[in-house]
DNA sequence: TTGTATGATGTAAACGCTTACAGTAAGCGT
DNA sequence: ACGCTTACTGTAAGCGTTTACATCATACAA
């Protein structure tokens, strides 16, 4: 039997190979691999040329299993995923990295909304932590999870009783009551309509409560004539602003939901003659990167979402690191002024 | 030593709580758990049922250690992500769970441009296979993956001498000169600007080429004074448009390079004053979600990046099987004329 | 000189799975 | 009755790491 060779071209070196050529034992490569224990700086050395060599990487699997820790975080959205979705990405990127942590994103887009039927591969075993969007994981699930208190940040929902599972959010009910105020203030607007996002979306829920709230404290009567289902899509938006213009429901603003919703709906104002603002304004909610070139240029609400995507990542780090954080984070937003809304008092932008 | 307990409710159980717990040897589970080999109906039954009493999910990094299989493709992509990326995404999806692959996506956004300096992790061992997006990875890493023959598919950008990577891309210069085309023959334009992408984007260089094409088979001047950087994002593009217009330059149509920057040029034109389409055509490349709802309505291409995404995907899983696929896979786009160009023959939208 | 830290390294078990191989029992043809 | 398949199941090695423990110099204090 002839020596193994020193360097396998066609197989991936293993750690063995690494230890050989660098003629020392797979645990002081392990050892300056994560760089744990003491290591003479010589050998150090040695090894790392040798890892450069053979163009070693290390074997994920075989890392997690047996350190029983993967590195790694799931993400778990529903599949509907727009702008807002890849600035979130690029915000729990951003965080991830800034940590250290080699971290990858293991993200898995769900069917629908949840995940429930086949159980959640990325649980336990397969990630140290879970980044939850939404209800795209089952109440069960969520529930089992937190009894192993695996950690967890939930992003746009609120937790599960019982089981304090941190969440982060925006601020909607505050900056959506000072949206409306603004409108009925600033504006002069009288009706206002509201579009309704998904069904059960807790951002809509707190949205149309701020909504409501608004209305209530200027001495504005709350009419189920004018809020409707916009799903925080334009078509669906639009089609809904049709129907009232059909059935002659009258009114002299909309708060659309999201600047999705808010794209659909101009575009369809437009067509039906209605003018924007001067006949009606409009007002959105996120300030995704397009909406200031919209014309008019949207009135919205700065959500920006790679900002709570960094923080949530790095609550979870702080989680899977054994710190307490608290179980509620509410980012702060603020309105942003601009031509849809039609007052006079249009603030320079920032 | 009292015998392990059945349903071990903190720890995560493992295939051997499964096989105790159906009374059979972990084999047997592995067996059902990737249905291989010949198990009787009935053991098959209290397998299942075992595994859903424990909860039981398979270890993935054991799992591939012992498989030397990852049932993980990779996807590595810039940073700088738009709603493009959401759609290519949604469309990898879609492929991976059609053809029932379990795989999940494992995708890390690369600091800038490129992969180099730390060498890739989502290599051999961690991933069965690469789905590469432009220049995410630079060369002598992709030869070194090639000549160990790694499934690999690059997206948005041709393989690299030597080594036959697969490659898919939209039919860029095709529609670049029917885009062109269209705004001489139908909308009368000659002096027809053009915003390059981001230094070194293929796909901007093919549209250019064709957009010189255009020009030159219609007898038209090609003028480096026409043509500028948009980068592919709207501030960069209003900001060449603004400097054109600082200069004097004339020009009476815009290829603003792709549907991101025609959104900031066609803000900036209306902000100085110049009116879209009267004045000047505008016209963009992509055709995005937000794009029929632009004031005007933008003419564009029609470049499904969600088709694109699943036809990659798919691609890449041939790949693994151990299928030969075509060196280069060239997807059709097609021309949608709506407002922004100004031409009489509007067609109706489809 | 001896004893004792201390630093550097090696040995080998363990992590949770897959799979080649071996084994057993039942069924069948003769 | 016998052997040969066939259907099913178990045994155990091995996948590439990490890490507790052991080992061995070396240096330093007494």
């Amino acid at each position: 039997m002839n020596p193994a060779p020193i360097f396998p071209e066609n197989d991936r070196a293993t750690i063995e190979d690494v230890a050989r050529a660098a003629g020392v034992s797979t645990a002081t490569v392990s050892r300056v691999l994560n760089n744990s224990g003491k290591v003479a700086s010589q050998t150090i050395e040695r090894v790392q040329n040798a890892i450069t060599q053979l163009n070693y990487v290390a074997h994920g699997g075989a890392r997690s299993l047996a350190a029983t820790k993967t590195n790694t975080i799931g993400l778990i959205i529903p599949a509907a995923s727009t702008l807002f979705f890849s600035s979130l990405l690029s915000g729990i990127n951003s965080a991830l990295s800034a940590h250290g942590y080699d971290f990858l994103i293991y993200a898995t887009l769900t069917p629908a909304s949840t995940a429930d039927g086949n159980p959640l591969t990325l649980g336990p075993h397969n990630s140290d932590g879970l980044l939850i969007f939404t209800d795209s994981v089952d109440d069960p699930t969520l529930r089992r999870l937190a009894r192993r208190e695996f950690p967890m940040v939930l992003l746009h929902r609120r937790s599960i009783d019982q089981a304090n599972i941190p969440t982060i959010r925006f601020n909607n009910f505050d900056s959506s009551y000072q949206l409306i105020s603004h409108l009925i203030e600033n504006c002069g607007r009288k009706r206002i309509a509201f579009l309704r996002g998904p069904d059960g979306n807790e951002d809509s829920q707190r949205r149309e409560a701020g909504y409501r709230q608004a209305l209530e404290n200027h001495g504005l009567r709350v009419t189920t004539e004018l809020i409707g289902d916009g799903l925080f899509q334009p078509e669906p938006a639009a089609r809904q602003v049709q129907s009232w213009l059909d059935q002659g429901v009258t009114f002299d603003a909309i708060f659309t939901g999201d600047d999705n919703a808010a794209m659909g709906v101009i575009e369809l104002l437009d067509r039906a003659g209605v003018r924007v603002p001067d006949d009606v304004s409009v007002v959105g909610f996120n300030d995704d990167v397009l909406s200031r070139y919209l014309n008019p240029a949207l009135t919205t609400v700065v959500a920006p979402a790679d900002q709570l995507g960094e923080k949530a990542a790095e609550l979870l780090i702080q989680l899977i690191a054994g710190e307490i954080v608290p179980d509620e984070t509410v980012l702060p937003t603020r309105l942003i002024v601009r031509a849809s809304c039609g007052c006079q008092s249009q603030a320079a932008e920032s």
